[in-house]
DNA sequence: CTGAAAGCGCTTACAG
DNA sequence: CTGAAAGCGCTTACAG
């Protein structure tokens, strides 16, 4: 670095000949400067290539601009993940139309640490995605900073989340399947902490409840899956081939589509005809669901409402806005695919 | 905000009742300070919840140690991008390992805003990913901020980049398939202006010609794709289908996973078989590639070691070492699936 | 070992 | 319309 890297806005202003309180001037826009001299002060903007620092101006303005997003999550994919690389996306192109910036981590441990180092960067506000213990909540809430949750559980109704209607996608998933069928039904469903996982497998169960079919009366069988990845929901319908097999279910439903295409995958392998032999269904509407033979029915999740929203909602809590809803919560709806395609008679 | 959100380094000094010097001193761990002191310092610092502003230590240090990632895409998805997004989640980690930060940027127009954005931010350094123009790579290079480019393009020698060795990649396809035996081929190449696309097309065909298999002599089919996407490979598959089947290509060849997979599932929807009737193999080792079925014989790319070799030359570079080497490149291995397996006889 | 002072690069009242 | 001055929250020589 033994070239001259950034000029300062002094040097900008001495070249220019005027003072820095005009240079400031001309160069944010706020106050007046005569057009000989905003003449001059843009000349040498362009001849020093003059870039404002904008450490210097967060300093005095108290305004850095930025967002911090952290995203919980114990294991890679973190940004790869199917679902939240998709709300990433939409955040940061809603955050660079608001005049925003992103600061982003990832935080496996769920530590306090990217918390604080967010806090030292003075973002303007914090994005908090995926599932975050209480702890977490507790410290960010101490320091009075503008933050909010995305796709998290939390029983404090002070926080402001977004989230995806789970209860109600996992009745309607249900009801798909009881619609072109099916009686007897086999479950993957992913780990009971996340709060999407655990709801989409009550509001499935609930309803087919109220259809007479459950796990006491033996139409149903529900296996706990300690994650949510392919690779766990493929060796579980290794595992359980056989119980599958025996129990005679024609329909598979997991709580999203990970779990579902690891176990359709075993199920291709095996020589079992889909949806012929086996109706399934998963939840997120990832990409993949439709990149796959036969194509995946699911559940949609509303990532660019989530993401979008994410980043105005948090923009009102920074301008202070009182009257910002708690909860946002966002429709899911069945798309029908060839996974769950009845044959034809 | 009515409410007090960060405290100074003044009130915390006066808390502790020491100078600002001492209190920075203990807080920073640079020079000295006895045991009562730093107790004192450090009991405020607690009991204030004290978080030194980032923003204004990089003022007086003029290093923020933040890096500026711009991902370069004309469209979503963006971050979501199968292989960007790995890319991005080892920067992410390589990063905090270092003890930097990322700011995150898109830009799907190659403007110089982006770049502006991050030189006013001040980053230490940047980090440019996928294609870009060269005039953005003309731009950055005036600014004299270290910087990289990864997975772009760039006849200047000058700029370090990291590349995979596409071209050898792209042999190592045609090798397989030709041990496989087939020796017609139908290939759908990606957008010809992407480096990795290009080669990996130059390489395959390269290889194909030794073996005396060429465009010219009709045993191999070139369809161009204006873009990378799984739907352009699903629609040039159903538009060629009648020219693939009359001209008995076995097997098929695309410059990336998802082209390969758009194909793969119109044929499949067609009632082809996989790999009774074609081959098919991508590129990129995207995760898809093993859920599918069949799962989808691939060539790797080494996501892991390009994010984690970026920010470690980044750091080099910003840490004013001489001899980073300017490029580069990462081998790529077959990754033999189902899809190109033989019929057992 | 500790403190007073200068300075990083801006913005913002306040005079003129 | 323009400039001098103070100040944002730190760090870093420099005295003591």
């Amino acid at each position: 670095m033994n070239q001259k890297l950034n000029y300062s806005l002094r040097e900008l202003a001495e070249l220019a000949g005027v003072s820095k309180s005009t240079a400031s001037r001309v160069i944010s826009g706020n106050g007046y400067a005569s057009p000989d001299v905003r003449e001059r002060v843009l000349q040498a903007v362009d001849q020093l290539r003059y870039k404002p620092s904008a450490v210097a101006r967060a300093m005095v303005s108290k305004r850095t601009y930025n967002i911090g997003v952290i995203v919980f999550r114990d294991r890679l994919p973190i940004v790869s993940h199917t679902l939240y690389g998709r709300i990433i996306d939409e955040i940061l192109m809603a955050a660079e139309a608001l005049g925003y910036s992103i600061f982003l981590k990832t935080d496996r441990e769920m530590s306090l640490r990217s918390t604080d180092y967010m806090l030292e960067q003075r973002v303007d506000g914090l994005i908090l995605v995926s599932r975050l213990q209480k702890n977490v909540i507790d410290y960010v809430k101490k320091f009075n900073i503008p933050y909010l949750m995305v796709n998290g559980s939390t029983e404090d109704p002070e926080v402001v989340h977004l989230v995806s209607n789970d209860e109600a996608g996992g009745e309607r998933a249900a009801e798909h399947l009881v619609a072109c069928g099916h009686r007897r039904f086999f479950i993957i469903a992913g780990p009971g902490e996340h709060r999407s996982h655990s709801l989409r497998l009550k509001g499935f169960c609930q309803r087919l409840q109220r259809f007479g079919l459950s796990v006491s009366e033996g139409q149903v069988r529900i296996l706990q899956s300690s994650e949510s990845s392919f690779e766990s929901g493929h060796q579980l319908m290794e595992e359980y081939y056989q119980t599958f097999r025996e129990g005679q279910y024609s329909a598979l439903f997991s709580t999203n589509d990970m779990l579902a295409l690891g176990a359709m995958k075993a199920m291709l392998d095996r020589g079992m005809r889909i949806p012929g032999d086996v109706a399934i269904m998963g939840y997120d509407n990832t990409d993949l669901s439709i990149m796959v033979h036969p194509s995946l029915t699911t559940v949609s999740v509303d990532a660019t409402g989530i993401g979008r929203d994410a980043v105005s909602l948090l923009d009102r809590l920074i301008r202070g806005e009182e009257n910002v809803p708690r909860l946002t919560e966002y429709e899911s709806h069945v798309l029908i695919r060839q996974s769950t395609k009845r044959k034809e008679e």
